[in-house]
DNA sequence: CCAAAATAGTTTATACATATACTATAAGGT
DNA sequence: ACCTTATAGTATATGTATAAACTATTTTGG
């Protein structure tokens, strides 16, 4: 049997973690009535309505043509609406309306209950030495292509 | 402005960190000929050639129908083959073709190289502080219902 | 033995995500 | 002003992933 390098394992270790914890999320998000990535937009517009779709789309690191699916899923469902820039022909703003608005206050602050207690086997301290090596990390990998030096 | 829970904090920047990694990691395996599911079929194969598709779906936490397609696509590209079951008329056995196999060996080498350098940020002692702190969350979880108490 | 339940694999519908190419508009430089 | 280039959004093709329905076998209980 071939021995691996710890840094493998500690790989591996946090894409188990991290896999467990977005598929308990996203389960209970559908719960409540949406999938994972529509909570995405509803959160980013709950505090930045207006901004556009591409905007949406650097928030939430993913490409503007999923942001236009996205979008037109949620428009479908009553969740959001696209409203034409005045300044800006080419671009769309989005907004919530009443349906979405209500959806994302009753769910948002389930799901930060709901995402909070994941740590909960973790002490303060230790929370804090795991945001810490977190943060080390983070710095030390390159930025996301899809954000250009955000 | 309203205080997030440090705990949601840690979440967030849990999952920001590993999604970071996983892009890095697809993009490098991309960069050498295949997808980054492609990739943990033919590391699973090379270790366990043989199982069937219900077992491959097993180890690596997907859905059987989800198997059923990627085995396809990786067929037609001459990467593994179905073998029919000689006690099961319903199953199938996988193994890597000839190509299957020298891809895997070429690639998975470089691959464990690379994912292991993103650990690099931290040194020996924090990488067995991390996976400590991983190892705790692990555990507090409970199981993903796609692996039946593996 | 044989009917009922479980299992292995496939198929279909839906959602997400990317890359790429395309349209329309905007911004800039000369 | 005009032409080039960049930008916002859309459309298409491909890959991944799930859930649910379906087929074909196998297992199990009576």
């Amino acid at each position: 049997m071939r021995l691996r390098d710890t840094r493998v394992v500690a790989w591996l270790q946090m894409m188990r973690v991290s896999d467990k914890m977005e598929r308990l999320s996203n389960e209970h998000i559908r719960c409540l009535g949406m999938t994972g990535a529509q909570f995405d937009v509803l959160a980013q517009l709950s505090t930045h309505e207006g901004i556009s779709q591409q905007a949406l789309s650097e928030k939430l690191f993913v490409t503007k043509g999923n942001v236009c699916g996205l979008i037109g899923r949620m428009e479908q469902r009553d969740l959001v609406k696209r409203r034409p820039d005045p300044n800006d022909k080419r671009a769309n703003l989005l907004f919530l309306t009443e349906k979405g608005r209500a959806l994302a206050e009753r769910v948002m602050p389930e799901q930060e209950r709901f995402v909070a207690e994941q740590m909960n086997a973790l002490s303060e301290q230790e929370q804090t030495t795991l945001r810490s090596l977190l943060r080390q990390l983070d710095r030390s990998l390159p930025d996301n292509p899809l954000t250009p030096t955000l």
